[in-house]
DNA sequence: CAGTATCCCCAAGGATACTG
DNA sequence: CAGTATCCTTGGGGATACTG
């Protein structure tokens, strides 16, 4: 049999481009959903869930995981009962939302001059 | 004790919210760099390639006629020899630019506080 | 120069079901 | 409530080669 050499598609790092990091931090699906919907306070899972709903629980804990991984987040298990966790904003993660305003807010204006994909 | 009603903070269906919209647009690989690429004025494709190193040409092919399928961009051949063919935004392209810079910011101001993944 | 043409790949997402 | 556990699909990219 032949001998199967993997084709290398590993994609080097072009280059720690500002636009490029940035981009792997909001770029992920309903990533900038959620960091918009933690802009005025903490959310907990369920109203995540409740913002976004076409997102699947499974989505929205590997972004939310994600998420807290890099910094952006924090996780934190209210001591109530039923138990609630609450995802907040980092500094970090503040520091984010300029660029989701902007992608809002473009996207608001595309949207009054009627643009159509 | 009263009720803690916490306001429900984007009531938007999913598939006419701004920031979903604008993703899609800008959402796919390179596409941000691509725009950011022509900020300045026109750029031909291998210009573009060398702007963005990794990108390949089939990549860079598809995602310039994406842009140019949704207004983003013109293309314009060259009557010049060896032909050359020119890139620039549109007025609606232009209008995605602060979404782009805000993008940019982030992220560069991330990198000079030594952010890493 | 400015792209097409192929082939391939895998990881991000979706659907669904289940649990502490 | 707040998630895992599985399984499966897809299409967006990647590599490479070729052309007008």
């Amino acid at each position: 049999m032949a001998l199967k050499i993997r084709q290398n598609q590993s994609p080097e790092p072009p280059e720690s481009c500002p636009l490029t990091e940035c981009m792997k931090i909001i770029g992920g699906a309903w990533t900038p959903n959620i960091i918009w919907s933690l802009r005025a306070g903490p959310r907990r899972f369920s109203e995540l869930r409740v913002d976004i709903p076409p997102i699947s629980p499974k989505v929205l804990s590997t972004r939310l995981r994600d998420l807290e991984s890099r910094g952006v987040l924090t996780r934190t298990i209210m001591p109530t009962s039923p138990p609630s966790v609450e995802y907040a904003l980092t500094p970090l993660g503040a520091r984010l939302m300029p660029a989701i305003e902007g992608i809002v807010d473009v996207g608001h204006a595309l949207k009054l001059q009627g643009y159509k994909a």
